[in-house]
RNA sequence: AGGUAAGUAGCACAGCUUGGUUAGCGCAUCGCUCUGAUACAGCGAAGGUCAUUGGUUCGAGUCCAAUCUUACCUACCA
């Protein structure tokens, strides 16, 4: 793709194409090493610790992770460049349900069959190849993206050396107490005995439509100081009840609580009961009164009840809230069994209660429901698990003993009898039942037995997190979150909600936990390390409790340590340790919550505490990371938790949480709708940088970005397309003129204005830049290099130097103009590199190739730009931005469609009202820029005493708004009647007295903006408070100049078709024509100039001549390269 | 259901912290122009009830409240 000429010191290159460029940079890193070098240089500097979150390699990498990598990437490239040693160990996640499903699939088994069809080594062997299926895919998109990761020495989290880190870990929350065995509730399928994972209750068809007896029962308020109340308002004779509504009546021996909401509202209603038609009172939620009651029936008198008749009337008699409810006691509903663990059978305050449904207030059984446990936890209520594992009452439910609470029996439909009934039944003759009906309702099913499952409490093992909740809160406060609302609300708010960490999980291939028991659980022991589980094997076979110890074998008869174990299930659970009491203790089968693996990758990644002790010293706590915003609950939490509990400290200071990439239509990408965007592609097409930049670029990275391949476009062509033209402008003239910046730098004091102007734009930019990435900023960072790039350094610095580039004589000028030049796109090239390593890399080398100033063979082995702040003139920025908008002005006014007059046609003058001595001032500095941007002659300023000039007044809001408040409008409406000569009155005496409906009121003159909005007679132009008017007459002398230019521009047009040499000299030769003559007499020098011709002749009648069209007149000329 | 964020032109975004009277930029569309830097640029046109409703205020895209929509996380319902 290159085209180098010998003598060419810049390398150049035709067209741009990102991807061929990636390729060849790409190899220059990899066979120099560059990555590694940019840590080597960095030795003995302060460190950047950065750690990477491991993705899960057994999928293919999406366009997202190139998204998630940039970040990543990004920051550590910046500060890289900034001096620290940045560390980047890679890292892959290979545990959990996932890859378990993932085998399942391919095998084509299920859970059931590990162990039976299936060994569970077989299966172990196929998860360990599963978790690490699409790591060669990974490495590539890595490489190919730029990602400086080293994936050389990743750490892998089923490595033993990892699991043992792990161990280590939750032994010392064990010995610290924050390792504790209890239960949860899960779904439970009674008729195959096993607990279900959501993942399989969100199987399809788990949901079914069912019909049970519904109950409403009457649970009777104990009467004492709080209740009082309430029983003031019934007769002696009658109680007073909560009513609270259930699907699931077999749940109600087990009930412990009563839960309300704390702001809804309830009323007390006098009524009988329907069944027993005893006089009673009952508890219900306001808005659902109209569900129980029919409004009819309030109307009528109490006594008017005939016990029997289906009219129940009723009479509300008060109102409370839940909150004056919370607290109340009632009596046990069906007293079989009283808990022993904790306070029971009173009224506590729920979130979840709603009043859509049932009575407002909802029936508690902690053992069989997941809210239940919560709020059971919460307020130290007691628990009742009646109902056994095989779903049927247990004995001491004397009236139900044995039964099963669902069809667990495989009684038919139609014969089967609900155990629910019965208990209605009983609740009824007992008066303890207002209503009952069937329901119908969506039930979750055992997607293998297809029997309903039910909610039970199930042993699991937890981390004490609660316990350090409020440090942990505290500490998160110390963290800067990227966006700060992710760190304050969504992980702050939940950390003040933070229940035990649930660490169970009843899966194969993970992290076992490392907990030994007794059968009867009187003793247990929890495993540090694999030193101590070898020693402990010792003991255990010396027990007999085992034949031989793993993990030892004998080696030129000596007795060593094996290195071939797994520390994995099956082989795990095989090994049988021996109490102090000599009885056999057997593993706790459950693995450990993946989370817990990648959380404790800060000291797994070292095997610390058993290796690297120093390594890990020098790279905790974390200066970095990132990850996408779902990872929020997940690994930022564990991180923190882990960081929390082992060393009370953080274990990152910054965390940058991105949002998530969807479609171009804002739909979450999945391979079901099919509207993913394959990664590999994309890059081929565009290029990485393109892809990078448009990322970063086009929204925050905490904001979703919606991938729009055409954005990725736009940005190669716009912003890549700009940059590479910038580039090969420069070095195709540069190459002429030989510069390698070998000449003294000119003082930045004897360069043009537009110079000094540019490397003040440059030194800001570089100044914002550093400051927007140290604050994790990226975006604003990419748009202020683009705007730079496109609009100040392309199309405004080198349009109007061009010239300076191109005239043929060498001087202090030109000499600038390349060294300006060259010093903008260097430290351009410098500030995108993080974002966009590949295209400013290939630019450094290919301008360093021929100056020599660096000594770094890569722009990321370099030192970021420093701004110096004696170069930025923020007057000259200002004067410069003025300039650029009068020359948009004036270009506009010559596009108006009464005069159309091209910019190549020159026009004599332009007007500019100015008020302030020190704007015209500012003005005069960059007026030789605009004169020439718009070729116009001269520029008149007037002052406001010329009398041409129709002003305008406006109240300044912010200040007169302040000042006035209400009588505003009316000062409004009188400036807007102001007259020429009122305005003029206020300018020159400062103030002005209004008179609003008999008050007076002084304005002062800065309390007004006046702008000056026309000029009579010309054309005018007003924009950002400058005016500008036009004189757009012609004369013959302007004429003749743009004819010739006009003539200048066909020439050069002629020579590029004939594809002259730009240092080319020519003859031209025009026939004879009538409009020539005075043209060639007055503007022979510059037309030679121009077009670099050594002579202009006339000849009477030409041949072989190329006819060109000039204003509109055709003439004949022939242009011949002089070779002398 | 709860938590968190977002909603501004056909599309993608800025402006909101600190309220100020003509709401910007880019792309796309249409018209014109320039170019010895031909994947570039310039000028113009068209395109907006700033999600909706209400409030505070002399003045609201910006502050407050409610509602609707979207996304993510959590939970799963008596």
């Amino acid at each position: 793709m290159a085209t180098t000429t010998d003598k060419a010191k810049y390398r150049q290159v035709k067209r741009l194409n990102l991807p061929e460029i990636e390729k060849e940079i790409l190899a220059f890193w990899t066979e120099n090493n560059i990555f590694d070098k940019s840590i080597e240089i960095r030795k003995g500097n302060e460190p950047f610790v950065f750690y990477e979150g491991p993705p899960s390699v057994n999928g293919k990498p999406g366009i997202h992770h190139v998204m998630g990598r940039t970040i990543k990437d990004l920051f550590c490239r910046y500060h890289s460049l900034k001096g620290k040693q940045v560390h980047r160990k890679a890292g892959w996640d290979t545990h959990g349900l996932p890859i378990e499903l993932s085998v399942e699939k391919t095998l084509g088994i299920t859970k059931e069959d590990i162990g039976k069809t299936l060994t569970v080594e077989e299966y172990n062997t196929k998860c360990r190849e599963e978790a690490l299926k699409y790591q060669a895919l990974w490495g590539k998109i890595t490489h190919q993206m730029g990602y400086w990761v080293d994936m050389d020495n990743p750490y892998v989290t089923f490595e033993n050396e990892y699991i043992e880190t792990l161990w280590w870990i939750l032994k010392q929350f064990y010995d610290k107490g924050l390792l504790y065995k209890g239960y949860t509730i899960q779904p439970f399928s009674p008729a195959a005995g096993t607990g279900l994972s959501t993942h399989e209750l969100n199987q399809p068809g788990a949901y079914q439509d069912v019909k049970d007896v519904s109950a409403t029962a009457q649970f009777k308020v104990v009467r004492n100081e709080q209740s009082e109340l309430l029983y003031e308002k019934v007769e002696s004779s009658a109680n007073v009840y909560f009513l609270a509504w259930t699907t699931t009546p077999w749940t109600l021996p087990s009930n412990t609580a009563l839960a309300v909401g704390k702001n809804i509202t309830y009323l007390q209603i006098n009524t009988f009961n329907a069944y027993t038609f005893e006089p009673i009172s009952v508890i219900i939620a306001k808005d659902l009164v109209g569900q129980y009651f029919n409004a009819e029936n309030g109307e009528l008198p109490l006594d008017s009840y005939e016990a029997g008749s289906k009219t129940v009337p009723y009479a509300i008699v008060g109102e409370t809230t839940g909150a004056a409810l919370e607290g109340c006691r009632y009596e046990q509903l069906l007293p079989y069994v009283q808990p022993d663990d904790g306070d029971a059978f009173k009224v506590v305050v729920g979130d979840f209660v709603t009043t859509e449904s049932g009575t407002g207030i909802v029936h508690i059984a902690p053992s069989f429901g997941a809210d239940d446990m919560m709020l059971a936890k919460k307020y130290g209520l007691g628990s009742l698990t009646l109902v056994d594992k095989q779903g049927r009452f247990v004995d001491a439910v004397t009236d139900f003993a044995g039964v099963p609470v669902k069809n667990y029996d495989n009684v038919p439909d139609k014969e089967y009898r609900a155990v629910d009934i019965d208990i209605v039944v009983k609740l009824k003759g007992e008066n303890k039942l207002f209503k009952s009906e069937k329901y119908m309702h969506s039930y979750p099913h055992c997607w293998r037995t297809d029997k309903p499952i039910i909610y039970y409490p199930l042993d699991s093992w937890f981390v004490r997190t609660t316990e350090h909740k409020e440090r942990m809160v505290e500490l998160n406060k110390t963290i800067n979150w990227k966006p700060a609302a992710t760190g304050e609300g969504r992980f702050g708010n939940w950390l003040e909600n933070l229940v035990d960490w649930n660490l169970s999980r009843s899966r194969f291939w993970g992290t076992p936990l490392p907990i030994w028991r007794t059968e009867d659980g009187s003793e247990e022991i929890c495993i540090g390390s694999i030193d101590e589980l070898a020693a402990k094997v010792d003991e255990a076979v010396v027990a007999g409790l085992m034949t031989d110890n793993p993990y030892y074998e004998l080696k030129d008869g000596k007795r060593v340590r094996r290195a071939d174990f797994d520390l994995h299930r099956p082989y795990i659970d095989r090994i049988v340790l021996v109490s102090s009491k000599g009885e056999p203790m057997q593993r706790e089968s459950d693995l450990i919550d993946v989370w817990f693996d990648s959380g404790a990758m800060p000291y797994a990644q070292w095997h610390y505490p058993f290796e690297n002790k120093e390594k890990f010293e020098e790279n905790y706590p974390a200066d970095f990371i990132a990850e996408g915003v779902d990872q929020t609950r997940g690994w930022f939490f564990t991180l923190h938790a882990i960081a929390t509990m082992l060393f009370d400290q953080v274990s990152y200071k910054n965390v940058v949480s991105n949002g998530l990439l969807l479609d171009k239509n804002g739909v979450k990408m999945s391979k079901r709708l099919g509207n993913t965007v394959d990664p590999f592609e994309a890059i081929e097409k565009y290029g990485a940088d393109a892809n990078r930049w448009y990322m970063i670029s086009n929204s925050q990275p905490w904001d979703n970005l919606r991938y729009d391949i055409d954005g990725v476009q736009e940005v190669q062509r716009k912003f890549f397309g700009t940059l590479f033209n910038t580039y090969s402008f420069f070095s195709l003239y540069a190459n002429v003129d030989n510069f390698t910046y070998s000449e003294a730098e000119i003082p930045m004091n004897e360069r043009p204005e537009i110079d000094q102007w540019v490397i003040s734009m440059l030194h800001s930019l570089v100044k914002e830049v550093d400051g927007l990435y140290a604050e994790y900023e990226p975006t604003r960072a990419t748009r202020l290099i683009q705007d730079f790039v496109t609009d100040h350094l392309s199309n405004w610095y080198v349009r109007l130097c061009r010239r300076r580039f191109w005239k043929s004589e060498s001087n202090s000028d030109k000499l600038a103009a390349y060294q300006t030049l060259y010093q903008c796109l260097e430290t351009v090239l410098q500030l995108m590199s993080p974002v966009s390593p590949f295209f400013p890399d290939f630019l450094y080398r290919n301008l360093n190739a021929a100056t020599q100033r660096h000594e770094a063979e890569s722009i990321h082995l370099t030192d970021f730009p420093i701004a110096d702040e004696s170069l930025i003139d923020k007057a000259l920025e200002e004067r410069m931005e003025m300039a650029q908008t009068i020359c948009s002005m004036v270009l506009a006014l010559r596009k108006n469609k009464d005069v159309n007059v091209n910019v190549r046609k020159p026009l004599q003058k332009i007007l500019i009202p100015v008020l302030e001595e020190d704007k015209k001032l500012q003005l005069q500095k960059v007026e030789d820029l605009i004169l020439s941007e718009i070729n116009v002659k001269e520029v008149e300023y007037v002052s406001d005493t010329s009398g041409i000039v129709t002003k305008n007044i406006k109240p300044d809001f912010k200040k007169l708004g302040r000042k006035l408040g209400k009588k505003m409008k009316a000062v409004n409406i009188a400036l807007q009647q102001f007259t020429q000569d009122d305005i003029n009155q206020i300018e020159t005496k400062g103030e002005y007295i209004l008179d609003i409906e008999g008050e007076k009121i002084g304005i002062n003159l800065d309390e007004v903006v006046i702008s000056s909005d026309d000029i009579e007679g010309w054309l005018v132009n007003s924009m950002n408070g400058l005016t500008v008017a036009l004189d757009v007459t012609i004369t013959e002398d302007l004429r003749l100049e743009g004819f010739a230019r006009e003539l200048v521009s066909r020439l050069q047009r002629l020579r590029k078709e004939m594809d002259f040499e730009l240092t080319d000299r020519i003859i031209v030769t025009f026939e004879e024509h009538p409009s020539l003559e005075s043209v060639l007499e007055k503007f022979n020098q510059y037309i030679s100039n121009e077009i670099l011709a050594d002579e202009l002749q006339v000849a009477e009648k030409l041949t072989d001549a190329t006819a060109i069209e000039v204003d509109g007149k055709t003439l004949e000329v022939k242009i011949t390269r002089n070779i002398l």
